[in-house]
DNA sequence: TCTGGGGTCCTGACCCTG
DNA sequence: TCTGCAGGGTCAGGACCC
């Protein structure tokens, strides 16, 4: 494809695009049901200790919203239609709308399934100013997979992801009222777009955040943005000081990076009730060791250092990780570490949700061969290799029920989970590993 | 009352090494 | 040999994002 070009006008003059699908999660389940257009839909775990991932905007209009508990939910809107999430199906329909925005530039950033930022400074030649890419992008996403998307267009990242908020449609009971879709900050308006904004807008800050900038009397990105910067930073540290007050001037120069390699991987599940018993416990991390292990191959990266995250019933959450002496992508060698760090943790008040995660990821090849004698059956030895290879290629024919270990088989089936089957909490009173 | 899962980034404490 | 210091790595936790 000719006519792209690289950035190659200066930071104020850059073109960013942040598109971002309206109710993507549902707006896809109506698709699969239009039966159910015009009623409030909920996608989410529908459990007691589930969470809303998507509201559709007659759901919205009662007040639901993303990652609220399903049961709250549920109070506000009773006669919402709660239906279970399914990961798989939004990747597929994401990698088609992916492949749209992909038409328009190279320079695609996916932030998650359902947003991504485009720089376009260097396709404006070839397909005309920025709106009109906007609007074709709009066109050809509706005309192809029948889902409408918001779009903001400004200078930064930053900026275009705050003005594609600005886009969204409208809730109401009677579903979304829509705007043009798309709004614009150019790059001598952004004082009157930004300043009147309440600061919780800002990209970093949450609640913590928020009621620190409020003590300092700060409540619109205007107060931030006169702020002198040794006041900010003496409050909420130098880093995030410096980024708000660079925010607060409509700065961002963080580029358009497609392909980001992802610099962790983890797995963790909140249980329908609490779990009391060690080896139970150990047998949950075993299980998504393994699961990690196999996205680790997959993405043909190995981990140094291994983590588990164990919440109590009460709430309060512990982490504990270990650097190895050597990266590795095998199950085996994640889950003894993983239960060994278990080890540290007093599970005796009841654990609510365990989880395992792998960081300080490197590409395998790039691995060090070992230079310490090893057993047989321990990670980066040859025969360990050949069993992970030899399980991927079962896993990818048969399904990840297929095989997986001893620990975990119950009934001729391997306990398990896609990766997202539980993303949004404990299904309706189901407990998937069959123990709680 | 209830608070998911999968991430990133930052901070501070602590330890080791030169 | 002891002490102080700086720098880097590790670890734990917090805050935030979608």
């Amino acid at each position: 494809m000719a006519g792209w070009g690289r950035q190659t006008r200066g930071v104020s003059e850059r073109r960013i695009l942040h598109v971002d699908m309206d109710a993507f999660f549902v707006s896809v389940e109506l698709l699969d049901h239009p039966e159910l257009r015009g009623t409030p839909v909920v996608v989410g775990g529908a459990g007691a200790r589930g969470v809303v991932a998507a509201a559709s905007y007659e759901a919205r209009a009662y007040g639901v919203h993303s990652a609220m508990p399903s049961v709250t939910a549920q109070r506000l809107c009773p006669q919402a239609v709660f239906l279970d999430g399914r990961h798989g199906r939004y990747s597929e329909v994401s990698r088609r709308v992916m492949a749209i925005f992909g038409e328009a530039t190279p320079l695609v950033e996916p932030l998650s399934l359902d947003e991504a930022f485009l720089d376009v400074t260097g396709s404006e030649r070839a397909l005309g100013p920025a709106l009109t890419i906007a609007r074709r992008i709009r066109r050809t996403v509706w005309e192809r997979e029948h889902l409408t998307c918001s779009v903001g267009i400004a200078p930064n990242k930053f900026l275009a992801k705050l003005a594609s908020e600005r886009a969204k449609p409208t809730a109401t009971p009677k579903g979304p009222v829509f705007g043009d879709g798309i709004v614009e900050v150019p790059a001598d308006g952004i004082d009157d777009f930004l300043r009147p904004l309440p600061v919780r807008a800002l990209w970093g800050v949450g609640p913590k955040t928020l009621e620190r900038l409020q003590r300092l009397g700060i409540d619109t990105v205007a107060d931030l943005a006169d702020t002198p910067l040794p006041a900010l930073t003496a409050s909420v540290g130098r880093s995030a000081g410096r980024h708000l007050h660079d925010l607060a001037h409509g700065r961002d120069d963080r580029p358009v990076v497609p392909d980001v390699a992802a610099k962790s991987v983890s797995h963790e599940e909140t249980f329908p009730s609490d779990r009391f018993d060690r080896a139970d416990l150990e047998g949950e991390l075993a299980r998504m060791a393994d699961a990690v292990a196999s996205r680790l191959r997959s993405g043909e990266v190995v981990a140094r250092t291994v983590t588990i995250k164990v919440r109590s019933g009460g709430f309060h959450t512990v982490t504990r990780s270990r650097t190895l002496p050597e990266p590795t992508d095998d199950g085996l060698a994640i889950t003894r570490c993983a239960v060994e760090l278990l080890g540290e943790v007093d599970v005796t008040s009841g654990v609510r949700l365990i989880g395992v995660g792998a960081t300080n990821l490197v590409e395998a090849r790039l691995r060090q061969p070992s230079l310490l004698p090893v057993a047989d059956d321990e990670a980066g030895s040859g025969s360990r290799e050949e069993v992970n290879r030899a399980v991927d290629s079962i896993r990818e024919r048969f399904g990840s029920t297929a095989i997986g270990p001893a620990r975990l088989t119950r009934g001729g089936r391997v306990r398990t989970f896609e990766r997202g089957e539980q993303q949004w909490g404990p299904g309706r009173g189901s407990d998937p590993t069959g123990s709680g």
